[in-house]
DNA sequence: TGTACATCAGTGAACGCGCGTTCACTGATGTAC
DNA sequence: TGTACATCAGTGAACGCGCGTTCACTGATGTAC
């Protein structure tokens, strides 16, 4: 705002009040989960990223698991919110924007492999929480009304949510192959937009249209 | 094989040597995975279901790894296995042959969701194992095999490993969202198996025969 | 058939480790006067 | 503008826990004589 705002705080230096603690947290977290795998997450190796000790987290998060439920949120809500961009810009009624928008879920699994898998794991004790739950429910609703959209302009003459549930399903199996490593066993090296896109039209009756 | 055998020794009665102490730690292991989760999972319960010591294992495992490995190519071999009785029970060029074969790997998911996550999931450290990593690949190897005979036999003019990497991916995906109780969420209550049977046609290019 | 002995599958105690969480504390910050 | 004080985000030490693994041992079993 100012012109001459002074001498700004030195950032490298470690500081006795963070400032951002709790976003850094988050990062830290959603970084670790990436890098490492969801399975072996700690809380503490997050503290240690952030550069703060294993109690600070407790002054922003009740305990380890507001941590990862905030990661399901922000995840559901990205993973929504792209998906609907990459609908829009290719048309929500055209099977390219169908395609862009399975082809999106997988880049996000691939860029976010063990956010992905937070997100859609079993984690019974994660998933109850009615917030999380609400958020889930949105993400999954927001994609079977985008193909009910779909179907209906298309004039394609099957259930919408039931062609919508097959549809994620497919995008869900290359998403859990790819990020797991069992593609490389046997088809190293696949281009899954390519598969995406050869496979979709025929899921979604579009075939020989 | 004698008509008196004498009397027997009491079953029940923990002895000093188990007896069958290898087989029975990984039944036990197997079982906790199912019922507890993948990630959960420690030698230690093993060996208090198994009732021994946790220091027994290491007379007939190098270590924790060398269970969880042996476990996977049980339950590839497993996988195969049923996956080709099932596809011989109708036939291995038959579209309801490919359907069940289908169904068998969704089956074998719910049946036993922690061995399947264990089989699946990212794991370097265990899927590097040689023999792990070949009974991945022929179990693998044999889905291609038997999708390409039915290509064949039916004239199917499209690339036959393609076809079977995306049908696999599909029951992956139904494996997945089903026991991570991602379909609840949306579609609670969904027949996997008609989904499958429904979809089946479709990704082998039989919609219109 | 009976005895000495080698084998080795089990025990149980111990280890080091990293985790999640708690606790009394401390010190930087903002505000009231 | 300067000072006293309340606030509260951080510390660091400690806790209990369960884990994987090692170790010297023990006792049941099979075999040689």
């Amino acid at each position: 705002m100012t012109t001459n705002p002074g001498p700004a705080p030195d950032v490298r230096k470690p500081r006795y009040h963070h400032g951002d603690l709790r976003d850094a947290l988050i990062a830290a977290s959603r970084h670790l989960l990436n890098e490492q795998g969801a399975d072996d997450f700690s809380l503490a190796d997050a503290c240690r990223v952030a550069g703060v000790s294993t109690a600070a987290p407790y002054k922003h998060f009740r305990d380890k698991n507001e941590v990862l439920k905030e990661l399901i949120i922000i995840g559901m809500n990205e993973l929504r919110i792209s998906g609907q961009q990459a609908l829009q810009s290719f048309g929500p009624t055209t099977l390219a924007g169908m395609v862009a928008m399975g082809q999106n879920y997988v880049a996000f699994a691939k860029r976010e492999p063990g956010l992905f898998r937070l997100m859609f794991g079993r984690n019974p004790v994660l998933k109850s929480d009615p917030a999380v739950d609400t958020c889930c429910k949105t993400c999954f609703g927001g994609v079977i009304q985008s193909v009910a959209d779909f179907c209906a302009a298309n004039r394609i003459d099957q259930d919408a949510s039931t062609i919508a549930v097959e549809l994620w399903t497919f995008v869900h199996g290359v998403a859990s192959l790819a990020i797991d490593g069992d593609y490389d066993k046997v088809a190293p090296g696949l281009d899954t937009d390519a598969m995406i896109a050869k496979t979709s039209p025929r899921l979604l009756y579009m075939d020989h249209a």
